[in-house]
DNA sequence: GTTGGTTTTTAATGGATTTTGATGAGACAC
DNA sequence: GTGTCTCATCAAAATCCATTAAAAACCAAC
């Protein structure tokens, strides 16, 4: 389905935000922190959370106030925190754009699964699983499809495992190692044979000549390198 | 902006269906009703309804019945009502496809702005086609019917289960272990043969050719995709 | 209980992929 | 120049995968 979800905490808290990054660290989310509203906002930008959980009460700025300036860019759902648990704040939270509201104390299982419902309907990497274009090649790794000249490619496993891998860091070199590992297991790191194997099935598929490279870069003793156009 | 969204209760309290439903009329909402589970699923597919308000205290079958069989076509947003408190009942409903969860007694401020808040994010008018086409085939979720150049296609569980599962992600490949698990469940994940039984026999019913698929491509090693038209 | 339909096993086949082995070319140091 | 290292390519063998058929076990409805 998808990979794990990036979760921003804004609290002031440290004890809280401490539960909170333990909890759902231990759920495999990769969790970043901020302390105050300003921190989060930035956080928020920098860090492309696929959700942000919101506690109100914030000393520099009211919580509202972050909630609202997030939402001016971002339609990342946001589950707000409080302790004030008057109806009209959660009213006002709501409409701001918040996608839930609890009220502390809270079990930290019901909070779990409003989180995991939340990200339900917002898949993550949501935003940056856009097809890959690198000149006429085209690598959507949502679909698992690879296009040349508009023209669908038929990969095989390990070839769509490589290229998807070099894809994933554009102009990036990935070592010999690092694909062996993750796509041969780490019992074959030695094996930089297969590779070059299924770098020239896939050079072949392409039309990648590699003594002159329109994708698929080698570098020679250390890996290869997919040239982003 | 949004033309009026229509909502669905499913209460089998009267008053509380009497109360909920002059609230959300005063908003603007379309109201329609259901007394019971089988009614309120009819209903759900009849009346095509933006949202769903259910309560989980039903007398003729179990709340969370109602919602995963709501969730087996529908991906509308639910809004669960309850007496019961309990943190593992809200749990249930919420990874049984409820978004949110709301318990009585509760604030009408607060859950007309958690409707808001919910519709917000699947705007009226939405109303996604529950029934899904793919050239001459036609997959309806909301009735579980499958057609075929119009004629019905009879089909059993597994068949209607793997099939349903492709069409909620056309074009995507939806990997071996992916459909095993949720459909036999995550004890199965290395039974890929039983897949490949299950795909040969839809294949045959729906005439299509492994070599030069219409509907069904197998992605080797990996899963299947369902091509859309 | 019997019956009809469904799901799970079991088995056989052909095809495709991956692995293995062998060879040659280029780069670089000595 | 020679030897060594890495890379690329070709061809075969071995393995894995997909498809199909058919029998056995299982279930639900009657």
């Amino acid at each position: 389905m998808s990979q794990t979800a990036t979760i921003l905490v804004i609290d002031d808290e440290p004890q809280i935000r401490k539960f909170l990054r333990i909890s759902l660290a231990s759920q495999g989310y990769k969790v970043i922190e901020a302390g105050s509203g300003s921190e989060g906002l930035a956080q928020a930008a920098l860090g492309k959370p696929d959700l942000l959980v919101l506690d109100l009460g914030l000393p520099d700025m009211d919580g509202q106030q972050v909630l609202r300036e997030f939402r001016e860019w971002s339609t990342v759902p946001v589950l707000v925190l409080s302790v004030r648990a008057s109806e009209g704040q959660k009213v006002e939270a709501l409409d701001g754009g918040a996608n839930d509201y609890v009220t502390k104390p809270f079990g930290i299982q019901e909070f779990l699964a409003r989180v995991r419902a939340l990200l339900r309907q917002a898949p993550a990497g949501d935003a940056q699983e856009a097809a890959l274009n690198f000149g006429p090649l085209t690598v959507d790794l949502a679909y698992r499809r690879v296009l040349l000249d508009g023209a669908e490619v038929a990969l095989t496993r390990k070839e769509y495992a490589v290229l998807a891998q070099l894809a994933r860091h554009p102009g990036r070199v990935i070592t010999q190692q690092q694909l062996l590992k993750d796509i041969w297991g780490p019992t074959h790191t030695e094996d930089s044979h297969y590779l070059r194997i299924v770098v020239g099935h896939l050079r072949q598929k392409l039309a990648d000549d590699p003594t002159q490279p329109r994708f698929i870069v080698t570098e020679a003793g250390v890996g290869y390198r997919l040239l982003n156009a």
